[in-house]
DNA sequence: GATGAATGAGTTTTCATTCAT
DNA sequence: TATGAATGAAAACTCATTCAT
């Protein structure tokens, strides 16, 4: 029943954005009266934030279970690219939730959504300090290169949706690593 | 009068963030009576436009001047990652509204803020294109490089305002080139 | 139109009782929309309580004004007891609002209603204090026996509506006064 | 189980007043699902009747108790006053129910609680005409007069809860009947 | 008897928009 | 132009009641 009701919110949301998000909407969506909604959640609000948080919890699951996994730092990295692009390839709708789930991380109310966010930031910074000891990277300031890692992927991830898609997955995120790793200069 | 009911917006965008906007408050903040907005915009959504319009204009127009200026590339892109940086420093509220922006620019409805963005997108991918020509860039896809290089600085943007705009503007802006330049590889 | 809303609602409280408001029916009976009560009220419960005070206001401002009267402490009080009877004679349906209002005198909530019931009863205490003073009254908690004063009148008014408004109201306001005044004991 | 509930009622009534009370705040409050709320009672007046009745029913019948004793009626009057502001004292909670209750007198629905009060209303009346038989108190219209009695009580009542429980019950409650006795008048 | 999930009609509230002045 | 009172459609939310288990 909770999950019908988010699985409901998540396909208006794909289907219609955030602002197209109505109890009574999601209601017939999910195949139950306005009131059971209540029964549920307390608001609003709550519906909303359930239905993001279950819609990212798999990609935070694997990205977490990536970055905690026994390979070299760089070979985490590519994995985190690589299996994030394939996530919104399959899932580019969520982008829209996503870019709702951003303006609230910066909102007051929504202490949750920062935790999941800078949980996985932390978790790439982790790995980049990893690579810092065993002399694999250069000493950084870990947390703004995560969080630059973090975006730049998301960057890609975009572009590719506004390309319609084009060109694979493992090229795009080879791409990334390799700026990350080598950067844009011409190697001679 | 119009500057004025723009600014009214501006302000509640970063006060309350897009849903705290209502025609009432807006009306209020600016000081006119609600009718009167209707004298200048046609409805909300304009409003709305023309506001996130404003308040990234200098930005914008700042940004283009630059990936327009008579310098090496990789110096255009990090004079880029300083203005940004520098702006958002100053008017960190503003990054609620980018991410009202981000939203709209997935949006059916908006083609003026994608135009926007992609201008700002095709101008940095325009650089990342000089580079490669003038034998600086190694090949590369320069659209989505450059959608990561604008979303890789964002996410510096962010992490600094979560640390609360620890570091200085330069030395940040540096790194960024430096990965994007160089990667993240220690150099023996 | 504010004051059109508050009848309204008398009429409906009178009506239908308290429970009977809705601003569904409200809006239907002062003729106007629905949206159009909250431009002139936060919410129901500030319409409710506009509209039992502006009920009572009249009975407030002569009540007060026969307090201040230029007479004997005895004939004011005689004065009270004949101008209530006499107000809610003709207007018994608002003792239904009365009792709504005295419920919300104790509540956390409405410090408006107490005030204007405590400013009353602060009233009639003064009174007896002038008569005290002057000799007429014996001394008293007169605070006490304002509140009894009042509550007694109340009941008079109440059994009145029970009979059917029998008798006539200057026969009863003087059966009060005697009895404050003479008390019930037979004078032999 | 009935009982439990009504427990609940009563309890619910005390700390947030009539409009607090839901079914599924009684059923939780109660310890019991929402659904056996009606396998014992019809409805949720009924419930709400019910409690009503079972707090007040000890007083009632103590009051009574008094009407019918074998005293003097002044003195029986005496006892009315003392037992009444000593059960608000231990109870004053339970002056919230009291005017759900008053405003429910008035109301078509509600013939038991009129009953009730009606009958010690009668009770009261019965003793003010054996006061007038045994030449104790002057000829009278004992109903009115009984009313207005009731009521002085209370309004003694609710001063006493507003002043915080001042003063002890014995001297209030002599205060009252001596008005009712003697009156207010100076004795010279 | 007891449960509690589900209901849905009814209610309050919001707010973009209109329009007569 | 400027106003602001009025609107009403749409939205959120409540809660007494039912009923299959």
């Amino acid at each position: 029943m909770r999950q019908g009701v988010l699985d409901a919110v998540i396909g208006l949301l794909m289907r219609d954005g955030v602002q197209g998000i109505t109890m009574d909407r999601v209601a017939m969506e999910a195949g139950v009266a306005k009131g059971t909604l209540y029964v549920y959640f307390k608001n609003k609000e709550e519906i909303l934030d359930a239905a993001v948080e279950a819609s990212f919890e798999p990609l935070i699951v694997e990205l977490t279970g990536i970055m905690d996994a026994d390979k070299a730092p760089d070979k985490r990295l590519e994995d985190f690219s690589r299996l994030n692009l394939q996530f919104f390839d399959e899932q580019q709708d969520l982008i829209r939730i996503l870019f709702y789930d951003r303006e609230r991380i910066h909102s007051e109310k929504n202490r949750f959504n920062d935790d999941r966010y800078l949980t996985l930031l932390s978790k790439v910074a982790e790995v980049l300090n990893e690579g810092v000891d065993t002399g694999l990277f250069a000493p950084m300031d870990s947390m703004k290169i995560a969080a630059m890692f973090i975006e730049a992927n998301m960057g890609m991830v975009m572009q590719r949706i506004r390309d319609g898609i084009s060109g694979d997955v493992e090229q795009d995120a080879r791409q990334i690593i390799s700026i990350f790793m080598e950067g844009l200069r011409r190697k001679q």
